[in-house]
DNA sequence: TATTGTTATACTCTATAACTATA
DNA sequence: TATAGTTATAGAGTATAACAATA
């Protein structure tokens, strides 16, 4: 009934999770960031400015877990905190220039990841690839909305 | 030159790992392991009873890290230390009856998750998910061991 | 009353450096 | 001298709970 194959393709999948973000926090630790804090930079260079209660909604993590994100990357010199315009409960999260270099670079660096992992697949390969990973990332998400 | 196509695969491929990773933690969580914890118990199922010295080798972790970690699963009942046989300076950590049954455990659910994962894939696309995922563990193990 | 972000406290994972007991 | 593991110290990420300021 089941592939011992698919054993096989499993740990050939974990061992990629592993290898990437090996090599993603090498990268990151070069520049001075953790994966964390990169994730902080990357929402606010993609959505701009945002209060630390959103951040804490996209994140996933509490609201004191921001406060700690936050204080690190301004000592970093990463983003700002602002006045929020309307609300004076709020804080703005904002990117400083180098903040915003880092945003642009991290996805320098992304697209360079992507040619580098697959370049040499012909398109047929690729594609195929393509499809079976969609085919996981659903049934993942399958999984993780079913046990609640 | 490159395919617009490869970033989006490559954004699957990011947003697998998050969820892999998301889904194991939950499932450790119930068994009162961490992501860190697991792996000794992992490793000492496998190999059986290993020093601290081999562990830090094994994962790539400070021999300090492994005292943390062996305390951890000392307190919650997974693992012993015992004298070694021979070598008065260092100790074997050894699975418990709990250990050892976690370490079954988590290998039973590691069989089924790919069970889950790829069980409606047509045998054909099995297979071409297969040697995708093959071309893309052996780019990264070439980018790490370029850079370093 | 409800929400935003903070302080207080605590746990886990991680590191380096100094030290003890043994090889 | 070298190795195995510990204590000491520190930083990062995470959590809950209590609290202040504001909505």
């Amino acid at each position: 009934m089941k592939r011992p194959h698919d054993q096989e393709t499993l740990d050939v999948l974990l061992e990629i999770t592993v290898l990437l973000g090996e090599d993603m926090e090498r990268d990151l630790a070069r520049r001075g960031l953790t994966r964390s804090r990169t994730t902080v930079v990357w929402l606010v260079g993609a959505q701009g400015p945002m209060t630390q209660r959103a951040l804490a909604d996209a994140l996933k993590v509490s609201p004191r877990n921001v406060t700690g994100l936050v204080d690190g990357l301004v000592e970093t010199g990463f983003v700002r905190r602002e006045p929020h315009p309307t609300d004076r409960r709020a804080t703005h999260v904002v990117l400083t220039d180098r903040g915003a270099e880092a945003a642009r670079d991290l996805q320098l660096a992304n697209a360079e990841l992507a040619g580098q992992l697959f370049e040499n697949l012909p398109d047929r390969r690729s594609q195929a690839l393509r499809w079976g990973l969609e085919h996981v990332r659903d049934r993942l998400r399958e999984l993780l909305a079913e046990e609640t």
